[in-house]
DNA sequence: GTCTATATTCAGATAGAC
DNA sequence: GTCTATCTGAATATAGAC
């Protein structure tokens, strides 16, 4: 995906020793925050990933959060744009129940393939999303608020509409549940090859999605918490536990 | 939970400037380190925070990993004895349905709950492995395959009981997705206030749990994915993702 | 406009004082 | 046995060479 130069002169070859400098760091970045977080990477880590000078990263993009901001922005617009497509195109399903899960897939299914360019871009992306919520990074944090909030609400707007009956507020947990899932399993595939003994390969990313999809479809289902059949106090938990 | 020294004379006095350091040490690393990760956290924050210089923590924990060692020590015991017992008391529910639901709580509730001493202690802890999965610690890796393998297994065997007709690898995907909503919930609780805009609050843990459970429940009885009643194919997935 | 050499602050860990 | 003063290396960011 790197452009190569229209012309290879004298000037341009100096002026570029290595070409687009700065998609090398780009791309270096994204690799390396999206397996060690963004907190354990140092800039200079990145330049050296990228075979350039520590102070190089700071001039293309000021600072490491500049850095972090940038691929944000690179992947948030395809992605969300791939989003709203599916859950257009899901919304028009006339089954009920097909379209519930078109619905929740056309929310996972760009999580995976989205990325402008290379092969699991979308897929490494995302588990940098999961690493840095974790992280609790507080430029992240703004653009999440900011840039997925929107198409959370669409999401949730739709799956309401598809399940007239159960309370908002339960779809909002039962899809903050998803997007945890989703974020977890990216995280740590290797937990459920581990825990399957290995019958299930946890870094299958297609299989991933249908197990997630089929899940998520039942949970949204479920009956809410206040008009479920009455059920037994556990004698586990007597009352509510305070944080 | 400070021990009062036997005797206050002048020796114990010199020797203990601030009454048991090592305690106070150990609490300001766990507050430190499940707000905001691991990474993020210097040997120098803790010390500052505990009141302490900051070459008194390598004395007392030789590294900053052997720190957060001794936190994973001193939680793991009693959160999986806690298990447990909770397990143990599920698996006599006859009710079938009753049965899952209490295995799934006796899974969960230990984790907002336990804790040695401290009032959230049990929730501080698991906001902390949260953080430390996606930070990827390999300190902690280990811990986890060796201390909670065994646990998940207990859990997952006892769901297979009473859901005999669903293949083992499809409990552990779903068992894997209610650890990542479970986490991810402990992570970004107000993303929940937010979305549901306020009429949920994300860090009412008590509420977090019943949803959680509901939740689970309904996604761990959904038909397997081979079984399942036939399905279109999704015209936005014709073929396998590959990471 | 792009990158290298350098400055300054701060990291984790040690060796010796109490 | 416990903690303080200090060392060494690495962090980000700058200011100036090309």
């Amino acid at each position: 995906m790197v452009r190569k130069p229209a012309r290879s002169d004298v000037k341009a070859a100096a002026s570029t020793r290595k070409p687009n400098m700065r998609e090398a760091i780009l791309a270096a970045a994204e690799e390396l925050f999206s397996t060690y977080g963004f907190n354990a990477v140092s800039v200079r880590d990145i330049a050296q990933a990228a075979g350039a000078n520590p102070g190089s990263v700071t001039y293309h993009f000021r600072t490491k959060d500049g850095l972090l901001l940038e691929i944000y922005r690179r992947h948030c617009g395809p992605m969300n744009r791939r989003r709203s497509e599916l859950l257009a195109a899901a919304r028009r399903v006339r089954d009920l129940q097909d379209r519930l899960e078109a619905i929740v897939r056309a929310y996972v299914l760009p999580a995976f393939t989205s990325g402008s360019d290379l092969a699991g871009g979308g897929t490494r992306f995302t588990r940098l999303r999961a690493i840095m919520s974790a992280e609790g990074n507080e430029v992240v944090r703004k653009i999440i608020a900011q840039t997925f909030d929107d198409t959370s609400h669409a999401f949730i707007d739709a799956i309401h509409e598809s399940l007239p009956h159960i309370p908002r507020t339960d779809l909002v947990w039962r899809s903050h549940f998803l997007l945890g899932a989703l974020y977890y399993t990216l995280v740590t595939p290797e937990r459920v090859s581990r825990l399957s003994r290995g019958s299930a390969d946890g870094t299958d990313a297609g299989h991933a999605i249908e197990e997630l999809v089929r899940a998520t479809v039942a949970a949204l289902q479920a009956a809410p918490l206040d008009e479920g059949a009455p059920r037994k106090i556990p004698a586990a938990n007597p009352g509510r536990v305070v944080t």
